[in-house]
DNA sequence: ACAACAGGCAAGCCATCACTTGCCTGCAAG
DNA sequence: CTTGCAGGCAAGTGATGGCTTGCCTGTTGT
């Protein structure tokens, strides 16, 4: 029951990782090296493939990013779901906006 | 404008530290003792005092525990503002609820 | 078929982190 | 005043995480 909420959090806590998110934001379903490029060039992070692939790994088992093969391309797509009722597990019940 | 985020994503990427928040939303305003305490009874955390002590300093940097000294003891109050803004980050503005 | 491209696998290195141990500071009750 | 309790300050250790390097698989294009 906390081990989905682990991966979750250990995903997010990455600053790489959570400007990935960023760009799967601003453009869904990037491949491996686009991702790479627009990190680089919008970010000025200079890493290497490997590590974006192992971050986008990360990012895959926590279920905020799903992987879609098509040929030699692998199109990574956002899935935001897993952040929408993570953090009402401290949020108290007074608060003014809660459950869709 | 991403420090702010990097504590408090890495104060929420621990397990004991979300344990430690669950605890303060079930009783706010809790001893060090009292914590280290009900962790190990409710959820089984055998850890030694400086280690909660540790945590609760990580807490108290991201924002989410505003201490209060009283005598010899220190009260630690949950907080949880910083987290409400946290997510919508990543959340799509075709979702019903957003725009401050 | 061959070369270029997108991506994966696995071992290794270095930094950070969680936790412990030991000692030291204040406050409070006998 | 002295004893005990609540908490803090290090320094040290083991483990995890992020990143690199090198090599290998599979797909696309000429």
């Amino acid at each position: 029951m906390d081990g989905v909420a682990d991966d979750l959090f250990k995903a997010l806590a990455d600053p790489t990782r959570r400007h990935i998110l960023d760009e799967l934001v601003d453009r869904d379903s990037q491949t491996l090296f686009e991702i790479c490029a627009r990190l680089a060039t919008k970010h000025g992070l200079g890493l290497s493939r490997q590590a974006i692939s192992q971050h986008l790994a990360v990012l895959e088992a926590a279920g905020l990013v799903r992987s879609r093969r098509q040929g030699r391309y692998k199109f990574h797509e956002l899935d935001t779901r897993p952040l929408e009722h993570i953090v009402t597990r401290w949020l108290r019940p007074d608060s003014p906006e809660n459950t869709p």
